[in-house]
RNA sequence: CGCGGGAUGGAGCAGUCUGGAAGCUCGUCGGGCUCAUAACCCGAAGGCCGCAGGUUCAAAUCCUGCUCCCGCAACCA
């Protein structure tokens, strides 16, 4: 939902604020970390039309792509269907996350389409874009290249089959035609990517070692745009999906609008740290193939990570921002992700951790101190906020903290640090607080003679929460209107945020004050939180029709493992493996890597060298002495480097964790297993 | 020696580029207050800033080596 009470823009214009957000890939519901991209580039959005700019906020979905060809095949729709039913999943949360973009883009849109089949053919005809071929092994049957390492056994890791040299036909884009060009405007525009840890990143990996040339056309899956004078290639990613910063606003290769006149080149492309090589390399050597301004600035934001267990549907502990914004609301859940995240490292959440944010701040500092303050309004005045002038000492301070905030927003805002600017309207909002406690109200109620001094704090304080509200219209958007409206007045412009005495006096305030945030019980939200992760669970379950019948429902302790059935097999078939105890004798670390185990063991009377994958669930003392179910008769093959002969043999749970295989009883080493 | 990121009081983070008394929020403990959502305010405890060296008058910050974590890559026989 757009915001619909947004001051009228002033005339004197800042100038045009063009930014936008990566567009979300549509394989699967955006979770809290692809949110937090969302509203960060909203709350800098909404903060800059405040100061007066004019804003072009642009976000939406990169819809193309085998993978996504496959997701809808297994689901047996079409790749259309697929994504139009993730695309409105994703700009449903965009929406339910009150977030105000101007434009919202599917790169399935047919002028987007279009526009990106010109492209390419100009770029083609300029020499930019060549024909050639891309060259690996190839397994007829899978319609698949492989490199030489994921080759198993030298055949085809999904058939088996043999694998033969073979070329595909390509497009590649020449890209160090322009590497050099592109390597000054980094250095000379060191602004240009944020943070500046990334820029020394792509400088020394890729830009300085030489670039190579881009591959830029698929012939091994259809879903994607069609390169129209060569109809069996379609566009591969990132020419497509870069370039919907352009072709949405009304580029054209034969002519642009005057909206593309207005807003390129882009203030400000806000992406996800891992696609910064794209933005900051590939994108702007497209621009420059086009002839068209480089965006002035990319910032790679760090990324939102659940605490202790990485995020898995499996485990039940993904944090969507639909619950969250279930248990928490809508601005509780952009608070957090503002104010939590760091600027340069990646940043941390748990239910917890939510829950302790709401409480403290939400509720405890913001929350009770428009309450308190509305309260003694009306308790000692009917609610009519009057200026007397009754002024002392120690309403300087407050003054000084209110009308010098906005500055200190800006100043963190402009080198966008939204986590800290957030935290300087709080540290108003705590100002006012301790000026309660320094002018104690209560006490001077209780003193006729100091009425209009009460009055006169009273107005103070109204008026340092409608500046405080003002400022935080841009992060917290519902709850500044919120506040606003219980003080009858309205939000204020950014201009006057650093005067003090705005607010009418003989303003009347609402004489029923609603609670902006309701203080929660921790252990409450965790049981819901627990609902929540059972429910996710049981989803994942009915979609990989993993243990979903099977399972006893009522006795959900119980976690048990069901496998894809595989293929019966013939007696002789099983004959085939020679499955025998093994003694583990020694074992150490394979250097090269971090999961490998070289264990040697002994076999009857000969000793075979097993590498196995279980670093992370045995040490290699522990290894040693081990009796073990080896696999004898396996193909013997290299691992990061050595060799193995053999498998030793773990049973694996649902978290991956692996347990060997040992005998029950002490076993003669070399006994046949069968 | 695959690439990269990280390690700061119980928790989450700033500070590191541009050396100069170790900071913020939460939690804990003690006190104050009662207008308010058991909220608010004040105070205290708690850190050899991962380890070991080096540069310097001075190092969380710069340099070298090491350990441990986390991504990616590879691989999981």
């Amino acid at each position: 939902m757009k915001m619909l009470c947004r001051k009228e823009v002033k005339l004197s214009s800042k100038g045009k604020f063009y930014i936008t957000t990566a567009i979300a890939y549509t394989s699967g519901k955006p979770h809290i970390g692809n949110t937090y991209e969302i509203i960060l580039a909203d709350a800098i959005a909404r903060y800059k039309k405040a100061e007066g700019y004019d804003v072009y906020f642009q976000t939406g979905t990169d819809e193309h792509g085998q993978k996504i060809q496959e997701k809808a095949e297994a689901t047996g729709i079409t790749p259309k269907e697929y994504v139009d039913r993730v695309a409105g999943e994703v700009k449903r949360i965009w929406d339910l996350t009150n977030t105000s973009y101007d434009n919202f883009v599917r790169t399935t849109d047919k002028d987007h389409e279009k526009c990106v089949q010109k492209i390419f053919k100009k770029l083609y005809d300029q020499g930019d874009i060549y024909k050639g071929s891309y060259e690996g092994l190839y397994c007829t049957p899978c319609e698949s290249f492989w490199t030489e390492s994921q080759l198993v056994d030298g055949k085809c890791p999904d058939c088996g089959r043999e694998v033969k040299p073979a070329k595909e036909e390509a497009y590649f884009f020449k890209m160090s035609k322009y590497a050099d060009r592109l390597i000054e405007h980094i250095q000379t525009h060191p602004d240009f990517i944020q943070p500046v840890s990334r820029k020394n990143e792509m400088m020394n990996n890729f830009l300085l070692p030489g670039l190579q040339d881009l591959c830029v056309s698929r012939t091994s899956f259809q879903w994607g745009i069609q390169v129209d004078f060569d109809p069996k290639h379609v566009v591969y990613v990132w020419l497509d999906a870069l370039t919907n910063y352009i072709t949405k606003i009304g580029y054209d290769p034969d002519g642009s609008d005057e909206v593309f006149a207005k807003n390129w080149p882009a203030d400000l492309h806000l992406i996800g740290k891992d696609i910064v090589r794209f933005h900051t390399i590939y994108w702007p050597i497209f621009l420059m193939a086009l002839d068209l301004p480089l965006p002035k600035q990319v910032f790679g934001h760090p990324w939102l990570l659940q605490g202790g267990d990485k995020m898995s549907k499996s485990k039940g502990n993904v944090i969507y921002a639909d619950d969250m914004v279930d248990l928490f609301g809508v601005d509780a859940t952009r608070y957090f992700v503002l104010h939590e995240m760091p600027f340069d490292n990646d940043g941390i959440i748990t239910w917890e951790l939510v829950a302790e944010r709401f409480n403290s701040d939400l509720a405890n500092i913001l929350g009770n101190l428009v309450n308190r303050t509305v309260s003694m309004s009306n308790k000692y005045f009917g609610g009519v906020v009057r200026s007397t002038g009754r002024t002392e000492e120690v309403d300087e301070d407050l003054k000084t903290v209110v009308t010098g905030t906005r500055d200190k927003v800006a100043e963190k805002m402009a080198g966008l640090r939204v986590a800290d600017a957030i935290t300087a309207v709080f540290d108003l909002f705590r100002r006012c607080n301790k000026y309660i406690d320094e002018t104690t109200p209560w006490v001077l109620a209780k003193d006729e003679a100091q009425e209009e001094r009460l009055a006169e704090v009273l107005y103070n304080l109204t008026e340092s929460i409608s500046i405080g509200a003002g400022l935080l219209h841009s992060f917290l958007p519902e709850t500044a209107e919120k506040i606003v409206k219980q003080l009858h007045t309205g939000l204020r412009n950014f201009e006057s945020m650093n005067q003090f005495g705005i607010y009418e006096s003989g303003t009347k305030v609402t004489d029923a004050p609603e609670i902006l945030f309701a203080r929660l019980d921790v252990k409450e939200v965790m049981a819901k939180v627990e609902a929540i992760q059972a429910a996710q669970k049981a989803e994942f379950e009915a979609e990989t029709g993993k243990s979903a019948e099977d399972t006893v429902k009522e006795d959900e302790t119980e976690v048990v493992i069901n496998l894809e059935p595989k293929e019966e097999i013939e007696y002789n078939d099983f004959m085939k493996m020679q499955f025998q105890v093994g003694e583990i004798l020694s074992c150490e670390a394979v250097e090269k890597s971090k999961k490998l185990l070289c264990s040697q063991v002994k076999i009857g009377s000969q000793v075979k060298q097993i590498v196995s994958g279980i670093r992370k669930y045995y040490s290699p003392e522990e290894m040693v002495g081990k009796k073990v179910m080896v696999l004898v008769n396996l193909k013997p093959a290299k691992l990061a480097g050595v060799l193995s002969e053999g498998m030793l043999l773990c049973a694996e749970d649902e978290n991956g964790a692996l347990s060997l295989m040992v005998p029950e009883k002490n076993m003669t080493c070399g006994a046949e297993i069968c």
